[in-house]
DNA sequence: ACCTGAACACCGTTCAAGT
DNA sequence: ACCTGAACACCGTTCAAGT
């Protein structure tokens, strides 16, 4: 018997099924392995059919991270309206947990996002609501402006960790390696007990 | 007449002029640029010689980060000695003034330090110089510990600029944009008159 | 010890051809 | 319109060989 071709015409390929396609690759098997080809392969397609529906490599990055920040955004969703001078503390720490518990689900996208020079619409939308939320909160111009400055990343949830260590998890001899740190460096050391107490209010990088 | 070969032995090639050149060839050329075949080629050498000097590409970005915070930390220099409740606040302007000025001629760097994952030794002597100050300076660890995250990349420096157009440069129809971006983002766009007497205050990316 | 040439196993992307 | 195969012009890196 020969071999009938699937009578099923397979689902068309979309920008919207390649972008999150590549979300999940992003998820599961780190934001290196999102090739072009790997990209392809996982969706059962040459690597060239991407480019139908996808104008390049930036691109497709681009478009990851606004489908992250997009999620973020659904996710507030009608939440996020007008606050008060009494309500805008909690809508505002609101929004930002939503968009670190967001991140901590595609621990990739801190890095796809700040890597990205252009803005993205769902980025704006989510800057757009933040700041409404602020100025609703009678907190005037210029100190929502240098405020959104000061928060920097940690106004989508997520920091970028300047202190980490070359080994991720504490090793057998970290306490060794902590005295070394502590000689050459005496004035971080110092921080450290003050460090230790809120090190698991940081999302990675 | 046979050509003879030059009697003068290249100067050997070392790690420290291997970081040199890359640094420069970033400076130059964008540090797109800076690939180890190009790099090689730019040091009258083959790309697999570099190998013996670097032991890979990551190492060579870490190289070149820590050779910009080494510059910084060299510009500083003794003037980073203890400082008192009185002098804090004039002596970590002025470093952070260096760093941004360092970073200034390396526009690149920014970039590469934050996409760096663990920590190198310049950077870490540089905090821990400013955490000194700090401290030094009379304010409490905790405070100094919460101020270094609040300061983010602004402690070396420069800023991760979320907000970009997609074309740098303010194009002849700048104004339209402006109106349509108001209309879609009316929030962000209150912030507008505030954030534009210190746009010039910002490092770009 | 240091440098080289060739090769390997990848990339993103273009192009001409298929359906 | 959408997808394909082959090819182009690159990458970083390994290896065996040269000096």
């Amino acid at each position: 018997m020969t071999a009938q071709p699937d009578p099923r015409p397979r689902t068309p390929l979309t920008r919207d099924r390649v972008l999150r396609a590549a979300v999940r690759m992003a998820d599961g098997r780190g934001i290196a392995a999102v090739t072009m080809r790997n990209l392809a392969a996982d969706l059962d397609v040459e690597a060239m059919s991407l480019y139908h529906h996808v104008p390049g490599k930036a691109d497709l990055l681009d478009g990851m991270a606004e489908a992250v920040v997009a999620e973020i955004n659904a996710r507030v969703g009608d939440s996020a309206g007008a606050t008060t001078p009494d309500t805008w503390r909690d809508a505002v720490r609101t929004r930002i947990l939503a968009a670190r518990e967001v991140m901590l689900g595609h621990p990739w996208a801190p890095g796809v996002i700040s890597s990205r020079t252009t803005m993205n619409p769902a980025v704006m939308r989510y800057f757009d609501a933040l700041t409404g939320q602020l100025l609703g909160g009678g907190l005037p111009a210029d100190l929502v402006h240098h405020g959104l400055h000061a928060l920097g990343s940690r106004a989508l949830g997520f920091t970028l960790e300047l202190f980490q260590t070359a080994d991720g998890a504490p090793g057998p001899d970290a306490e060794e390696e902590m005295a070394q740190v502590a000689a050459l460096f005496p004035n971080v050391a110092a921080l450290m007990p003050t460090a230790v107490h809120d090190a698991d209010t940081t999302l990675g990088w």
